[in-house]
DNA sequence: TTGACAATTGAATGAATATTCAACTATAAT
DNA sequence: ATTATAGTTGAATATTCATTCAATTGTCAA
């Protein structure tokens, strides 16, 4: 391994140690707009009550009433989850009459969640 | 689709509409236990340090000194966000020296990282 | 057309947490 | 031994964001 102290970042505070390292990574780096989106994306998924939210919605189409009763929760806070969720293309939305009945928008987001969940799962093996 | 009024949840500030979809969902409930370490799992990834780390050891190992150089961030702050990846499984490391080097635990978070972006880019496209 | 309920919305509050700052430990080199 | 650097850590600050609360809209039924 070969270390490169030479090289030296103004902004930050240490020396290089692996300036190819570096380098490489930096060349590899996605579009600063896609890694943004996808941090978004886990950060959505990544809080309670919207993960609860889709297990719900994994089985049925439910309205925002069926969804607070499942989990036990106000209406409002779950509209306003359903709203973060709709407006990140997670869920999708129909109107009929009085209620508005939601489901989940995609395939990935189900791979997203069964993946996860094998990761836990298998973490779990190793303790 | 059949309504129910009858069945009336306490804690909650509305009516059951759909008793039987809920009833469903309440039954395919994945263990408490296991839906919150998925959301922590997912909350972890969604954060933009965190997700930037991702892609710099994607490439390589690391030691921290390259990734504060690679994000333009200092240790301390990455030294805080890799400790919350190493207690969650996601990053393991190894001490060589006065170095600590860095690299993602297991393939799951490569595949969840990869499904990600590709709900993104999908997205993208039906924009 | 009035009353009841589903759903949304905006502002306020409170909780969670990322970054900064300063101090500290450990290792290597001179 | 002393100096320099890598890395960690705890406390303080600042920011982000979920939930609550109150008000409002839209639809249905009597």
């Amino acid at each position: 391994m070969v270390k490169d102290k030479k090289f030296f970042n103004q902004s930050c505070d240490c020396h290089v140690i692996h300036k190819e390292a570096v380098l490489v990574a930096l060349q590899n780096k996605p579009q600063k707009e896609e890694l943004e989106s996808l941090s978004v994306l886990f950060k959505i998924l990544g809080e309670k009550t919207r993960i609860n939210i889709l297990w719900a919605l994994d089985n049925h189409e439910m309205c925002v009433c069926d969804i607070a009763n499942a989990l036990n929760m106000t209406k409002s806070s779950i509209s306003h989850q359903l709203a973060i969720l709709r407006e990140n293309g997670i869920v999708r939305s129909r109107k009929d009459g009085k209620e508005v009945y939601y489901t989940l928008d995609d395939e990935h987001i189900k791979k997203l969640y069964e993946i996860g969940l094998e990761h836990i799962l298998h973490r779990k093996e190793n303790e």
